[in-house]
DNA sequence: TTGCATTCCATAGCTTGCTATGTAAAACTC
DNA sequence: GAGTTTTACATAGCAAGCTATGGAATGCAA
């Protein structure tokens, strides 16, 4: 109706700029590892199972292969993974933490855990795991309309 | 207490996630208008006032002058703003809409509705307004924790 | 008025996301 | 088994975010 359509109002400018804000806040607590945040779901991935692929990397984390092929070329520039051919599948690269990597494991986890912390303060447990479900929902929405074309 | 911090539990990777799909969305309808997510929020602004300063629309926006130097570089390349100097204060320059700009807006609001309604699919006007409210209270506590250092 | 401080913008260099392409290995078809 | 298709990775180029730094204009103070 009326074609009054602010920032204060728009999901998609609110959500830009909480996540900007969360990495940031990461950034500043992750940085003393020698990590950043482009590389943190990557190392979590590799934490819960060692030794994937490039391509399971992408499938976990959910971001394209020329990124994560760029992104793991600074992870093992910085000392974190090491990429080592697949003897079976030579067109395949598996990713290996580093002993580094695995001894900043628990400090990175603490970062993300006060990070989360302080923009969730003052919410009570059920506010925020319903804040969680309601994001994931909005993820499945634009998931699933992304595949299928646009209208039914 | 467990060491477990998976992915789909982190509001960082998730919050993350979503907004790069919320983007992804707004960037494949609004292209045939010629404008790009990362120029959207600035266009909204000088719809709202024209003739900001690059300062102003810094703090409306809420990015880095040295990005918005960048973003309007590119916005004036393509033809949607036009920055001139402003005489009273020469370190100033004053951005200004292009009639290409202005013919496009209402086009530019259905896409992002569109992007924001397919996102909140099957949520209530309600559960909507409420997910809202919850971001932009996630934003204010890390606006707060970020100027003030870090514990009281 | 002279000099210092502040403000505004531009630039450089980095990360992290994307699309589009190219190449090599594996898998499948005939 | 030769040819085609598919899969996995690399590379190039762009957008959009950040910090750090520098220069020019303005403002303030002595």
């Amino acid at each position: 109706m009326t074609d009054v359509f602010s920032r204060e109002e728009s999901l998609g400018y609110q959500v830009n700029h909480l996540a900007r804000l969360l990495a940031q806040g990461l950034a500043t607590r992750i940085a003393p590892y020698g990590v950043v945040p482009g590389q943190f779901a990557q190392l979590l991935a590799l934490f819960e199972q060692d030794g994937l692929t490039q391509r399971e990397l992408c499938d976990r984390v959910q971001i394209e292969q020329a990124t994560m092929a760029k992104t793991l070329q600074r992870m093992q520039r910085d000392g974190l993974v090491n990429c080592v051919p697949d003897p079976d599948d030579r067109r395949r690269i598996r990713v290996h933490l580093t002993d580094q990597a695995r001894a900043v494991e628990h400090d990175l986890i603490a970062a993300a855990r006060s990070v989360n912390a302080s923009a969730t303060a003052g919410l009570t447990d059920a506010e925020t795991a319903n804040y969680l479900k309601l994001t994931a929902r909005l993820i499945h929405n634009l998931e699933a309309g992304a595949e299928g074309g646009d209208r039914p």
